[in-house]
DNA sequence: AAGTCGTGGTT
DNA sequence: TAACCAAGACT
């Protein structure tokens, strides 16, 4: 069982939602800088901050610019900032070979730092317009139900899972881009991990979940990531400390959120490594290039 | 290639 | 309420 592209691109177009990152005038920054701050972050979360970027950092020298500090902070909370710190970077080898404008080629997009097989098809065929496979979770789902009549996705392997997507896209890349934009919209709103809203959806009919009475997962068990007590958290505690604090802070002040000092000092080491975290010269710890 | 890397809303 | 889940990348 296929996907009729039809169908799907017919209803994106009457219920996709209005997402800043979709209006014509977004530039492929705009794109870019979207995609980076979506990966495992919900769209919700991502709005206000990519608004706040787009009008403080209008292009990627405007971003490179800035130091990591600011970028940091500017991150806020929406998790995993070593993204920012290599969207930072990418920015500055965005303005100095590419004439600052976000590459179109994918093989390009993927030599840039935080740039992976799914962001980087998703810029081409998002900004560009360009025909390439965008593999994201809420694709790998929707082929994993509608195409292979299975209650969920298995473990990821990029190639095969290009691969099945690749194999729906129209030869046209306009339709091409707008079935991967389709696939992740549907995935999104109508059949999502938990509560899929199968009355909704465009694709009921044809659906092989559906037509195989919507059997469940039985591929191997997914593995949850455990949070409470890891370096993760603490890693998290530190630096909410320094983006809340105006200038350099005393490791005492840092001590404060964990009480184990064994976890507590290897995790500031490792934010130290990662290079979101700088010691100054009198011992202090702070945002990277902020004293 | 399995583990690691944040954060907060939802069920 | 603990577990699940969210437009992944990197090593």
């Amino acid at each position: 069982m296929s996907i009729d592209a039809d169908t799907l691109i017919d209803w994106f177009a009457t219920h996709a939602r209005d997402l800043p990152w979709r209006h014509p005038e977004r530039t492929g920054w705009g794109v870019l800088v979207s995609e980076i701050m979506l990966q495992q972050t919900p769209v919700a979360r991502v709005e206000p901050i990519w608004h706040e970027w787009m009008a403080r950092w209008p292009l990627p020298s405007s971003l490179a610019a800035a130091s990591q500090g600011e970028v940091l902070r500017a991150w806020g909370k929406l998790g995993y900032p070593r993204r920012a710190l290599r969207l930072h970077t990418a920015a500055g080898v965005i303005a100095a070979e590419h004439g600052d404008v976000v590459p179109s080629d994918v093989d390009t997009l993927l030599a840039l730092p935080g740039i992976g097989a799914y962001t980087a098809r998703a810029v081409a065929t998002f900004a560009y317009g360009k025909r390439a496979p965008v593999v994201d979770t809420n694709v790998r789902r929707v082929v994993a139900r509608a195409v292979h009549g299975a209650g969920d996705a298995g473990p990821p392997s990029n190639t095969r899972d290009m691969n099945d997507v690749e194999a729906l896209l129209p030869p046209e890349a306009d339709r091409a881009a707008r079935l991967s934009a389709a696939l992740m919209e549907l995935g999104a709103l109508i059949c999502t991990a938990r509560t899929p809203r199968c009355a909704d959806c465009p694709l009921y009919d044809e659906c092989a979940w559906q037509r195989a009475g919507r059997p469940a997962y039985a591929g191997p068990p997914k593995v949850v990531q455990k949070f409470a007590g890891t370096d993760r958290q603490v890693r998290g505690l530190l630096l909410d400390v320094l983006r809340g604090t105006e200038g350099p802070v005393e490791k005492a002040r840092l001590d404060l959120v964990w009480s184990q000092s064994g976890q507590r000092d290897r995790c500031l080491d490792s934010l130290l490594v990662d290079g979101l975290v700088e010691q100054t010269a009198a011992g202090l710890f702070a945002l990277p290039g902020e004293h």
